[in-house]
DNA sequence: GGTTATTATTTTTTT
DNA sequence: AATAATAACC
């Protein structure tokens, strides 16, 4: 029996109702994974529910694999295992990998991430039109939303999204239909494919859409908020036969609609799904009340949302402090300086976060960090297989496992050099095309193509056969290995960064932590181990997937796990969207300040600041006991010194006494004596350094 | 075909 | 300031 009793009146009620539709908005800190985790147990405990119809469905590995982990410590492992807890994505690879052949594309297709999608489309934009300077990024954004609106490539012209106006939706419209024909033709997928073709199957085929409806009979969606259109169609599929669907959500923590989440999506859940019942978190068991007031006075502005007001019983003198700081380096000396006086009063790093808007913020926290000998730990930002060692090596292996994939043939035919040039490549590419055969294969049929180079063609299409072959007879591991040997790419390493010597260590080291992340790969997979897999997995890790050098999971059954992504004692840095679902002790907010946060592009593109508002909002609720402010004066931008004020979020709050805000430019937040005693400390350590 | 110099561009957030 | 794309050179 799975006792409810540590819930509180509404998380219970939640827990226990099971059948029909259920929203529950569950505001910053006020138990919603616990309630998930109860909810879960209590069907399957209680109620005889098999564990296998449950499908838990989150946007993050991490989140799921949090869940997988809190069930295991509740329930134990065995009843874990039946539980379908996984990401949209992967969810949606499943259903592809299964039954991608029903809309008739090949099944063993290959992911496409955003440098590859920017290598088609540079191309798209050579064809259609060699001139003109249009911004890649811009159309693949363009064609992205239109995307996860459901648009195909032969109905935007005619939409109500094409603006004949606008020259940059006609190089879309080109584009669009250039990138959908390549990725075909390569049998290649984006992300967005990945959910855009699995709903396409599910309804062209309404028995297959049967199928994983009545396979999963109780639905549950976390962080409902940040569904797309295309998302809410594949709900709309899964639940059609029993419309048991519980979503979980914040609609003031709705940050990508930039990516396209609909925000709509939670606040019309009643409208879509009828009967729907709904009940509010409002207890926050994480924050101080000046910090939670704080926070609530700032979303408060927004117009759009549901009425929902957090409280806590944590009571606190402290309240949240503003620090006006001189530039981005006094930012960051300021911030280093307080940690280490933290660290040194016996306070454990894991309890620590600097949150900012944009990664280009982190380098000079960073190195201050590095500075005072504070340990710390980036989450997110440059992702491990966006390296370009890890994607030149991820590049073979997608070329192995899908020969079509031209992109990755283009990117490694001369990584390491061996002597195919522009030219060259230009010769197949005619052949290829005039033979209707993909790039790989007119290589390996006509090598004669390339004159006196044809034996350096035979060289590179025999090292791609015999490597696919070692794939099949040796261990991941092993194969992995060979290729990097036979191609000799740390060699090729050591002569391609011979001026810069410092990062060929690295460089090698990324090598080596890939080979790591394989045996790691194939320890736990155990006999589903495939190069498919592996590759797959990498392409969907995301940015909170450890990629670190360490022991992450200890695999013993954890007492009580910790929260956070950090427990070691580490500062962890990381952006304001990363730091969704983390709380921490101590949260420095690095640069609240105008252009920043908000951010100059969202003020630029028109009125819409409502985002940049949760994302403050977000980034105060992570804080459970102190919550530290700064804006700089000026900041180094392109290398340039702009002058910067503090965000409009906190100055419209200036006088309400929710924050106390001290300038760090003087001695301004120091009594007499201290400011004394500080200035005498600093020339004493200016003449110690001289 | 490969290397080096110059120029352009970047920096919002990410599955 | 750092990096990538392009042009010009060897």
């Amino acid at each position: 029996m799975i006792m409810l009793d540590e819930l509180n009146a509404q998380q219970r009620l939640a827990a226990k109702k099971i059948d029909g539709p259920l929203l529950i908005l569950a505001g910053a800190g006020s138990g919603k994974t616990k309630t998930i985790i109860y909810r879960m147990a209590h069907m399957i405990r209680n109620l005889g529910i098999p564990a296998s119809s449950i499908l838990g469905v989150s946007f993050t590995n991490k989140a799921s694999k949090e869940m997988r982990e809190r069930m295991h410590a509740l329930m134990g492992r065995r009843v874990g295992r039946d539980l379908t807890l996984c990401t949209f994505h992967s969810l949606c690879v499943q259903i592809l990998r299964q039954d991608i052949d029903s809309i008739g594309r090949r099944k063993n297709f290959t992911i496409f991430d955003t440098s590859d999608q920017l290598s088609v489309l540079r191309r798209a934009l050579k064809h259609f039109n060699a001139g003109k300077g249009f911004d890649r990024k811009t159309v693949i954004s363009k064609i992205e939303k239109l995307k996860n609106l459901g648009i195909g490539e032969n109905e935007f012209a005619d939409s109500i999204y094409f603006d004949p106006e606008d020259p940059y939706d006609h190089a879309t419209e080109y584009c669009y239909r250039y990138y959908q024909e390549n990725l075909e033709f390569y049998n290649a997928i984006d992300f967005n494919d990945i959910i855009l073709l699995a709903v396409q199957i599910l309804k062209k085929n309404p028995q297959i859409a049967t199928k994983y409806s009545k396979r999963f009979q109780y639905i549950m969606i976390d962080e409902y908020q940040d569904t797309n259109p295309l998302q809410f169609q594949l709900v709309q599929f899964l639940t059609s036969t029993h419309n048991n669907i519980c979503v979980v959500g914040d609609d003031d923590q709705s940050i990508y609609a930039f990516r396209g989440a609909d925000i709509g999506n939670i606040l019309s859940f009643e409208r879509q799904f009828k009967g729907a019942t709904i009940i509010k978190l409002e207890q926050n068991y994480r924050s101080t009340a000046p910090i939670l007031n704080l926070a609530n006075a700032v979303i408060k502005e927004n117009k759009k949302r549901t009425s929902k007001t957090l409280w806590t019983q944590k009571k606190s003198n402290k309240l949240p402090i503003l620090w006006a700081m001189g530039d981005t380096e006094h930012e960051a000396d300021v911030v280093a300086e307080e940690i280490a006086k933290m660290q040194m009063s016996g306070v454990h790093l894991s309890n620590v976060a600097m949150l900012y808007r944009s990664n280009t913020q982190t380098p000079p926290l960073e190195d201050a960090l590095r500075l005072s000998s504070i340990p710390y730990k980036i989450i997110g930002g440059q992702k491990f297989y966006d390296k370009k060692e890890i994607k030149d090596l991820i590049s073979y292996l997608s070329l192995i496992l899908n020969p079509r994939n031209e992109v990755a043939l283009r990117r490694i035919i001369n990584v390491p050099n061996r002597g195919i040039g522009k030219t060259t490549l230009n010769k197949f590419l005619d052949k290829s095309k005039s033979e209707g055969m993909t790039l790989f294969k007119t290589m390996q049929n006509f090598p004669q193509v390339a004159g006196s180079r044809a034996n350096l063609i035979s060289s590179f299409v025999e090292i791609i056969s015999v490597n696919s072959k070692n794939f099949k007879m040796m261990s991941l591991r092993e194969a992995i290995g060979a290729l990097i040997e036979q191609i000799d790419y740390l060699k090729y390493i050591e002569k391609e960064y011979s001026d810069t010597p410092k990062q060929i260590e690295g460089r090698k080291g990324d090598v080596y932590n890939f080979l790591e992340a394989a045996t790691r790969f194939q320890n736990y997979m155990k006999e589903e181990t495939s190069l498919k897999n592996f590759v797959e997995k990498l392409l969907l890790q995301d940015s909170q997937d450890s990629n670190d050098d360490g022991d992450d999971d200890g695999a013993g059954d954890g007492a009580g796990d910790g929260e956070g992504v950090n427990s070691k004692n580490e500062v962890s840095l990381m952006t304001l969207h990363s730091s969704k679902g983390l709380e921490f002790n101590t949260v420095f907010l690095i640069g609240v300040e105008e252009e920043s946060l908000p951010h100059k592009r969202t003020i630029e593109q028109g009125e819409d600041i409502s985002e940049e508002r949760r994302l403050c909002y977000v980034g105060m609720t992570r804080a459970r006991e102190e919550l530290i402010m700064t804006y700089c004066k000026e900041r180094t931008m392109y290398g340039k010194k702009v002058p910067r004020h503090r965000s409009r979020f906190l100055h419209s709050l200036k006088d309400s006494k929710l924050f106390v805000e001290q300038d760090r430019t003087t001695f301004g937040h120091l009594s007499e004596e201290e400011a004394e005693e500080y200035k005498d400390n600093f020339f004493a350590s200016l003449i110690d350094s001289l």
